[in-house]
DNA sequence: GTCTATAACCGGATAGAC
DNA sequence: GTCTATCCGGTTATAGAC
């Protein structure tokens, strides 16, 4: 639950998880916007100006609800993790615990990515208050790939754990905009992309791919250049 | 200029036009949050609530916004694309006109693209309103594809123009982030990638990789599917 | 340091008169 | 088509209590 401050007193830290609690409802119950920081208040039993107190902002409320999912997420895949040991049923179990997941959370996602997409917000998973949480979502990646017995050259497997966290990123995108029952078409699509992406990589580790996979490597290097 | 409804009269479209061209100015001059619909308003010589007359929200402000400024790229990628005759060399130009074109309004962008990630949003690039827009822009990269002597699998080809969209949404998204001197990252990224691009089109091309671009392909195909 | 209550500001959006 | 008045909710400010 990253807050404003972190409160010290056990008193405060209970009254700030009420309020998160509250938010999580109402996000839940009646979306995103509905949701106005005067109910959350209200829900969580304190004033408008307590609430400001512990969450800067309706955006920060949010980061705390990354932090929170991330963190059922790991609960949900560390279970099982261990015993899979090829890349592709890996990966597979990640991606559909995440989805399952955030599920709850559907309504409100989507709104909840408005922010996400402004460079100037901190919800932006690339700004640096989005720092942590997205180096921990990566290093689950990292793990997905380390305990894999697939063979993949080390360059490429270096990168990977970026690359499937931004995948991963581009499947939570779909699932914003996909209203099938039961979320099945991002379903579907998972699957699929889990597939094809391990063929790809196998490919890509192929002898005489070395080339435009050093050329592609040398790109997402240049992404991260900071002039 | 698509907005609210199409007004008939000369005066009402001259109105509009006032009203949006404030909008533009303000939004250059000050950034999305800072131009406020009252300051356009007054900036257009107009009452708070004529502006919404003719606008529905200022999120449809920025509905225009993106049918200028592609209006805008198709002018400045003409006199020149016709002479381009392989597919690296039209593609650059098309991406380099539109990082030209979109320049000016680097400051707001960011704040615009909040907008565009709510899929409840009419800014959204996959919503129903930006069909109009998303289609056009498409064609513009079936016009790189189509022109080009390049040598590709039909069954690429016909896809290739949605997948330039994507990658050309893609490199916009980075360019919206990039604070660098004359966007300069934005600029290199957008010369290598295309690069591997190019790559990447000629080894999908080859005929050992049929079973995993048709795979890829099918993907692409689950993507667009309305359950 | 934690919390309350209340009032106020600001800007997007709407209603309804002219 | 255009205006004025008003609503609504995020956010801030303030002043004070425990």
């Amino acid at each position: 639950m990253t807050a404003a401050e972190a409160p010290r007193r056990p008193k405060a830290l209970e009254t700030q998880a009420r309020i998160f609690a509250a938010a999580l409802e109402l996000f839940r119950e009646r979306g995103y916007e509905a949701a106005t920081m005067r109910a959350i208040a209200e829900r969580a039993g304190v004033a408008l100006g307590n609430a400001y107190y512990y969450f800067r902002s309706k955006e920060h409320l949010i980061q705390a609800f990354y932090s929170r999912t991330h963190e059922e997420h790991l609960a949900a895949v560390r279970p099982r993790l261990d015993r899979l040991r090829d890349l592709k049923s890996r990966l597979l179990w990640v991606m559909q615990t995440k989805l399952e997941t955030i599920e709850p959370y559907h309504r409100f996602a989507g709104i909840m990515f408005r922010s996400a997409a402004d460079p100037t917000s901190p919800l932006n998973p690339f700004s640096p208050e989005s720092d942590p949480v997205r180096r921990e979502a990566t290093t689950l990646f990292a793990l997905v790939v380390d305990g894999a017995r697939t063979r993949i050259p080390g360059d490429l497997r270096a990168e990977l754990p970026n690359l499937l966290w931004l995948y991963h990123m581009g499947i939570v995108l779909f699932w914003i905009h996909d209203t099938s029952p039961d979320r099945r078409r991002t379903s579907r699509l998972m699957e699929r992309s889990v597939e094809v992406i391990v063929k790809l990589i196998g490919i890509a580790s192929l002898p005489f791919m070395l080339p435009v996979r050093r050329a592609a490597l040398r790109l997402l290097a240049a992404l991260r250049e900071t002039d």
